[in-house]
DNA sequence: GAGAATTGCGAGACCGTTCTCGCATTCCGT
DNA sequence: ACGGAATGCGAGAACGGTCTCGCAATTCTC
């Protein structure tokens, strides 16, 4: 049972009795050539079930319809798969292929991906950055010119199109509802990348986008004249638990819980559960990002929707935009919405 | 601003004085070359920031460290987003890319997915197919003799290595687990593919999977001798929520349901939530996958959970085998098992 | 019916690598 | 000091396409 190979160009052409040329005038449809000779060689590749190398012709032609994805994290978290599969989607549409690499939020293995790409000859990147500072990985020079858009959080440059949400707005938003809602004593779990373990006081917050919520937050807190307590966690889940418990044993308890993704949510939901208490009634809470999940349960978890797959279909779109023609850099932001379903107890008296 | 184009191997040997095959040579660090001339063309290609064109050494090597992923569904779904995450991670190890593209269990859209990837000249495929019986995209002519693996279901054919999971067993071993808990009326919302909105009589099962995991609920009712209900249902949110409606309002009312997917397992939780019935309590349920978040509901949710993340990283294995040596077709089966948490409740008495 | 215009197709360069082959040059032994 | 072996490196083919150029044959023009 030899390896058959797939047959070339050299194959239909030796076939159908023709140069190379001819067959590739004939398939691709250009230039001068006859209306039987065409046909022939149709046929004729038909048979053989030729189809063009895709390396070969991206060689020549200089670009190879493909586009690098490079994303922290995994798809196992709530927002990056849906902006994965919105990509890809949207993608197709263009007639692009897509290469995903992870960079676990870790700026080295970010490095050697992008590189891994660019040798791949990608014709343009699309990129969640794991710090906002250091981009050394990303000059014209090494990007041999190659357009790259930033997404879901920025970088301290403003040299390529981000595009983002509002997210500052929309945790504002979140807790003013809460204030509504009666509540007064807030609590808030914040996922911050890269630190250890879990702390009250405020670290450095690596990620613009996970700072503009903290700072919505804040906003929101200020404007309601609301009291808070403040817990950041690493982004693991036991970790978070110790966390969710840290927040409701501190002295003035949180009536409701504001997270900044759905990891938290989970640790939220797992701790609040093992003591008895009941979401939107015992305890409130609101989420970032929203999933079939938090759709699906009774009560429903009101969260601060993003549009994810916009995000990911824009980004595509501007990618390419670049790609074909020159564009210059753009910073686009899209609206981030509250959600409201059950989470979020009515508070009828002062606690 | 010119678009700068990235320094190839000419460039680098110009710039070192020396020939390609030199700079070849020096690199790669191959036949027969000295030391001050390694030492010297090396740093040049750092100082120009030179990096192998990937397709040119593709092109040469007739092998691209390139392999294709055909997924049916996207990402939302809670196994395939593990397998995807565990077969990219994989194959980084083993040195090679991945290539995803969706099937949305469409055949015709999974004939032109392989085919794309084989015009990309990928080195061997790993395919969800979305039929059992349909596959003459798949004849070794037509696959050029790239090797492919087949996961999570199986083909009517054994001519390709098979990764997959017992599910039978573990379907039939959670029924009797219901069985122990005191359940006697059983409910099963199974989720059919390619059927539109529901139906209690048995449909024609397109796929493997689920067909076992149907026989294996059939066995484990035999078995524990228990009266059953079941509801096939098209794979969306809307229609499983209204068949879910149905199994409660079935005459004999089920206390338990067993769900063969997670996109089921939510319709459950909405409808039961609406109901204002406690599951754990009120009404049981079982499904099929784990997630974070039926880990973190309280009560956990009892799942069949299946290896996916070890599922893929064998398929990858095998299949880079298959790429690398001669290898025959093997039929792997990985046993998922019973993970009890609270959503199956004990029955004292008969209801 | 002769020159011009048009048509159809083949030859060959090129994209960026790797790798075989062969040619100088140096090294060694006697 | 001379022949053979070893060493270092360059020339050039090959991978599978695309595309420009030019040549021969046909058609057109008056």
């Amino acid at each position: 049972m030899a390896t058959n190979k797939n047959a070339t160009i050299n194959d239909v052409a030796a076939a159908a009795g023709v140069s190379r040329a001819t067959v590739s005038r004939a398939l691709a449809g250009y230039g001068r050539i006859s209306k039987q000779t065409v046909d022939h060689v149709r046929s004729v590749a038909d048979g053989l079930g030729y189809r063009p190398n895709a390396l070969a012709v991206a060689m020549r032609a200089g670009k190879t319809k493909t586009i690098g994805l490079v994303v922290i994290s995994d798809f196992t978290n709530a927002f990056f798969d849906r902006a994965t599969k919105s990509i890809i989607d949207r993608a197709k549409e263009l007639g692009f292929r897509v290469l995903i690499q992870h960079s676990d939020e870790d700026v080295a293995v970010e490095r050697v991906a992008v590189e891994t790409m660019l040798s791949n000859q990608v014709d343009g990147i699309i990129l969640v950055p794991a710090s906002t500072t250091k981009h050394s990985h990303l000059t014209p020079k090494k990007l041999g010119g190659k357009p790259v858009v930033i997404i879901d959080r920025m970088l301290d440059i403003q040299r390529f199109t981000t595009v983002t949400t509002g997210d500052e707005v929309a945790a504002k938003e979140a807790v003013l509802y809460a204030g509504e809602r009666g509540h007064t004593n807030l609590g808030f779990l914040i996922a911050v990348p890269g630190i250890r373990g879990f702390t009250s006081t405020q670290p450095e917050i690596p990620i613009t986008s996970v700072q503009e919520r903290v700072d919505g937050f804040e906003l929101g807190v200020k404007t309601a004249k609301a009291k808070s307590v403040w817990v950041y966690s690493e982004d693991k889940q036991a970790i978070a638990e110790s966390a969710v418990e840290k927040l409701l044993d501190s002295p003035k308890t949180p009536t409701i819980i504001f997270t900044s993704n759905n990891d938290m949510l989970l640790a939220v939901l797992k701790v609040v559960g093992e003591r008895g208490l009941t979401i939107g009634k015992d305890i409130s809470v609101v989420s970032f990002d929203d999933s079939p999940w938090a759709a699906a349960m009774v009560p429903g978890i009101t969260v601060i929707s993003r549009p994810v797959e916009e995000l990911g279909s824009i980004a595509v779109t501007e990618l390419v935009e670049a790609i074909e023609g020159n564009t210059k850099p753009k910073e686009i932001v899209l609206p981030a919405s509250l959600v409201i379903r059950g989470s979020v107890a009515k508070l009828t008296k002062s606690k």
